[in-house]
DNA sequence: CAACGTCAAGAGCGGTGCTCTCGTTTTTGT
DNA sequence: ACAAAAACGAGAGCACCGCTCTTGACGTTG
């Protein structure tokens, strides 16, 4: 049935423009009126009556879902472009701090968005299957990063002499790397989910208002912390001259 | 108006007393169907007319404040009892594994409050000026521990060797550090702050879900991103024995 | 050309936050 | 002690919400 509507008939291509501009237009009263998205104002926007909104999206939470897939793709897009643009690729320090500043930057921009996927979850909303593959993009970046560092030796051995991990925590950690760092030691990965942890942790906080009365050099705030999880994972510019050409 | 209110009179009393029992009811929706706290629902539990609660909170906003309010209350004392529990006073290792397992606890036991006061803000909410007071709690024990640490000579030097902060960023950090942590340095400031990020970054990932097909040895990732934090710090038994006494 | 599938529209259901009015009860000031 | 004032619970009502169902018009396809 999917495959009727996404064949090449006119029909098909009219239904496709519509679901793309009810989107649009949910995404701008996200922007607007923070969440609490109303599908009816989002049919009154588009001249519509709200019964016919049914006819793109079961549900507000399909529209929602939805909403949430591009978000995830959207930043994933984001960090990979700022990634790709680390001419260069040993310039380790560069390139992560590149992607930790495209997360920030992308969350500051469309905080809404931003909260729709790393905020707290919608009460009765269960993330369905579609949402896995766009949000696994984002770390995927950092995989690769994670990944050339080792293979150019940094990264070891671990700065802070952190205890060992438990057996089964190692087993996880482990499993992690195979999916998204092939041959990164559990110690490296541990402190990239650590650093992950750290960078989306300050986002919210920016994000979210917990700095607001506190700290308003934040881009400083944020590139310093970035820094200091780089020091944790290793990482440096191949020739450890110690990279200072982040874009800001 | 409030002193009237508040007087010995029998109503003064009763109105406590129900203000109360709202506010529990409220608690307990908030706990059943997550966010989307109906304020009709509530009445309706307590055998009420919705428009009596309007005789007891001005609006559903504000309801949301004083569970707010309660919620910070709460995990501040959570943490300043497991801070307290730890006899040991030069154990600082202890004393920042209790805390920040206390948080990691509480915000399990009740996360759609925990997602009250650090997810996503509600939309067209503005956190109004009670709630400061409460929500420096947690952070006002984290300041303590750092500043006993600097005390003991523990934190010094920084063990990642971090790049010095710009000018304008040592101010904010050091004014911080007056209001939370007396007597510590913008290093050691930052490096708490960094520490406290993560952990609260931790705890969001686990509560909403970020880490559901991924880890299940949860409470150990847990303690080993609290240690490798603390590491970060600089912070250990005043022996040096690296204490290991957390409880789990 | 006729049958089918798709579409927008409208009415309607039960729910929400919130306001206003109206008697009743309690507190307060004299 | 008694009247004025304040607080209270109940109910009706407004505008909005998500969602369902039905109806009539339209394009697509056999």
């Amino acid at each position: 049935m999917a495959d009727r509507r996404t064949a090449g008939s006119i029909r098909a291509r009219v239904r496709a423009e519509i679901t793309e501009e009810i989107k649009a237009v949910a995404r701008r009263h996200l922007a607007a009126d923070g969440a609490n998205l109303s599908l009816r104002a989002v049919a009154r926007d588009m001249g519509m009556v709200s019964s016919a909104v049914y006819r793109y999206f079961a549900s507000r939470d399909d529209l929602l879902t939805a909403l949430i897939i591009d978000a995830y793709d959207a930043m994933g897009e984001a960090t990979e472009k700022a990634d790709a643009a680390v001419t260069d690729r040993d310039d380790l320090l560069g390139r992560w701090l590149a992607v930790a500043h495209a997360v920030r930057r992308w969350a500051l921009a469309q905080p809404y968005e931003y909260a729709l996927i790393y905020g707290s979850p919608v009460p009765g909303y269960a993330a369905p299957q579609d949402t896995v593959g766009p949000s696994a993009r984002p770390v995927l970046v950092m995989g690769r990063i994670l990944a050339d560092a080792c293979r150019h030796g940094l990264a070891e051995p671990d700065p802070l002499h952190a205890p060992p991990l438990p057996r089964a925590l190692r087993a996880e950690v482990t499993a992690i790397a195979d999916l998204v760092a092939d041959g990164v030691t559990e110690s490296v990965m541990a402190r990239g989910l650590i650093a992950w942890t750290e960078i989306f942790g300050a986002v919210s906080f920016e994000v979210f208002g917990r700095l607001d009365k506190t700290i308003d050099e934040r881009e400083a705030w944020f590139d310093h912390q970035a820094r200091v999880m780089a020091a944790l994972i290793g990482l440096t510019t191949e020739r450890g001259r110690g990279g200072d050409k982040t874009q800001s």
